[in-house]
DNA sequence: TTTCTTGCCGAAACCGGTTTCGGCTGAAAT
DNA sequence: ATTTCAGCCGAAACCGGTTTCGGCAAGAAA
């Protein structure tokens, strides 16, 4: 390679990009036929469209995504608002649902625009923001409400959007979502197999949709297994594992305690620890307990957390791959997938060691009990 | 409102935006002329000025960032590219983290755009194709390496960065960074005026340019306490779990194992709690720790994580403000910041209950401490 | 009063693409 | 041998902005 090639490969390389105009100006042709060439126009002969092809490679023409969008309208972008404020539940799942989304994205050249927020009303002006200026071509919606302001903008302005979990008006919805329920029912028959009678359920944020599905979940289960619902046994709003501290407490000093607590939510679980140390309790021995979610922090836990575990970052994928898709034309209806938990049993579970009346008279005296060496 | 504007205003909302062309019509003036007053050219009076503000108000007007982009090659975007594979030690951080770029970026009008990667090259490789499309103006960059192949390829395509950490080659090369080689030596004085003399230290991954700056710390500490370093007591590679308990693991089978152990990431401490535990020794009382980072997890610990604790949503908040103005023309050797963390003493260290002598016996022999009642 | 600035704005080119439209060519149909 | 009609491509308009250039009018200097 010559110097002076050396030198225009450099200065090419910086302020001179390739543009279109190049490709063609190799060509001997216009650059409206090359940029309809490589945009699979019928009007193109196959023989020229691979000619324009082949240099457009050759020369590196890589098409400015900015310059395309406006003319087409497509930023080729997907969005993303992340909403902080509430819990900070999904936090150790970010890294990889933001895996998901953006393998997915960048192998269709696409890119992903993230934003937070710490209230509703900031996400829907962000999201506005996004759109009025036509940062992203659609967005993808966690932690779907059971009515959800977000998909009712989206709807109003024909922004494409696929929700990350179902929602009540579903119309025009496209959803990815993992079939919590079904694992809150298979939560109650597990320990109901293990011999619990009195099973709990702390359930998550109230007007998140899911909290619905895993409440219908826990009743299915209790049904299945012949066991009557008891509503003392049933509490909501535990999210952190304060919250969840707290709902244990005032579980364990109902007059029948139950031997079994179901979460919804794994970080709330997590609390449950807390409650169990201070009263002396063994989880697993004295009382069993399952999450949701599967957060690495539940290994760490003392025993390890037993849980549902959600792949998320295939939902990242799968969400990303559907937003395309209906971005791209496809009927929101028919872009709609439901996925199930599986669950790991890590070790805080196991057959009741005590009755409900011994585990209630333990709570009360505050009697310590003893470790005893197997 | 008329039922006829009402139907304009729908239709304007959708499909016809308020474009530059329609305020400059609105006013009676040419388009430039409105294009020039709202980016403060000079040759504008400042009357008309003022009226072209106003009556782009009054109409909605947003420029479309990518038709301004064409021509002024700024897509008004910060670039970031999480790595994932090596560890996940940055995982609960990320949510804050992005809070705090996006906090900033939106105040301004811009926007963030995420991409991931599971290895170097394919870090490069993205990061190369956004420059390409000019889909950011500039990147920051996570997780500094002590020579950094990121810095070379964006000092080298002139585009602008800022780090998160500082590097070895400093020329050209803008930072925010946290002193936690000053939080490391203040954990040895801090451990040795509760009366410790064998203080370990476990690192982090090798490459990164925070790991020699703790070992320095580290070192530092000892010096000031007059405690000469033991080659034995220093480990590194840890940023899990489980590369933290086998590090314990190995230095609790030292003839003189350490009383405290400095960590230099909080989840590779989180992993000390389970050689603890399967060596019956108790966190505090036994076994001093101090981790850095200041994870949520170390409060669910037991007992919680004592650590130093990095506001990494303020982290997010400056590099994306430096970055910013980095790509309006700022120099880099002027964009240049540290700060400290804060201990946070949730209870994990305390006075050395045993000699190392007596540590390593217990150790040996396994036998079994039962808790003394208090 | 004439001339020379200076301030201010309109007109048009431009950025890098996409899309529409119309004309040319060659093969099939008449 | 015409006519017809696809098939294929060039030319030009367009998208929504920015930037350059030149000209007009008013005020200052001569």
């Amino acid at each position: 390679m010559s110097s002076l090639d050396h030198q225009r490969l450099k200065v090419n390389r910086r302020r001179r990009r390739v543009t279109i105009s190049d490709v063609a100006a190799d060509l001997g042709m216009a650059k409206g036929t090359v940029s309809r060439a490589l945009n699979d126009y019928p009007d193109i002969a196959p023989s020229t469209r691979e000619r324009v092809r082949c240099v457009a490679r050759k020369l590196g023409y890589r098409p400015l995504s900015h310059a395309q969008a406006i003319k087409t309208g497509r930023a080729r972008s997907l969005g993303l608002v992340i909403q902080l404020s509430e819990h900070d539940a999904h936090r150790p799942f970010l890294a990889d649902f933001l895996a998901g989304i953006s393998f997915v994205a960048s192998g269709e050249g696409w890119t992903l625009t993230v934003a937070t927020a710490d209230s509703d009303a900031a996400t829907l002006s962000t999201m506005r923001r996004l759109i009025d200026e036509h940062k992203v071509d659609g967005f993808i919606l966690p932690r779907t409400l059971i009515d959800d302001p977000r998909s009712a903008l989206l709807k109003e302005q024909e922004v494409p959007f696929v929700m990350f979990g179902r929602t009540r008006n579903s119309t025009g919805c496209a959803w990815y979502d993992v079939r919590s329920e079904d694992s809150m029912a298979d939560a109650v028959q597990r320990l109901a197999a293990l011999g619990h009678r009195r099973i709990a359920f702390v359930n998550g944020g109230g007007h998140y949709q899911y909290s619905r599905l895993r409440l219908d979940g826990y009743r299915w289960g209790l049904a299945r297994t012949g066991i009557e619902e008891d509503p003392d046994l049933v509490l909501s709003g535990a999210l952190t594992p304060e919250a969840g501290e707290a709902s244990g407490s005032s579980l364990l000093a109902l007059p029948r305690p139950p031997t079994a607590i179901v979460f919804a939510v794994d970080s709330a679980a997590l609390g449950l620890y807390r409650t169990a140390r201070r009263h002396g309790l063994r989880i697993a021995r004295h009382l069993s307990v399952i999450g949701y979610d599967g957060i690495p922090d539940g290994n760490h836990a003392d025993p390890p957390l037993s849980t549902y575990a959600v792949d998320i970052r295939k939902a990242g994928e799968r969400l990303s791959r559907m937003l395309i898709d209906r971005i791209r034309g496809a009927e929101p209806e028919s872009l709609r997938e439901t996925i199930q938990a599986t669950f790991v049993d890590r070790g805080s579970i196991g057959p009741p060691e005590l009755g409900t009346d011994d585990l209630a008279r333990l709570v009360a005296t505050g009697r310590f009990i003893p470790q005893q060496p197997k």
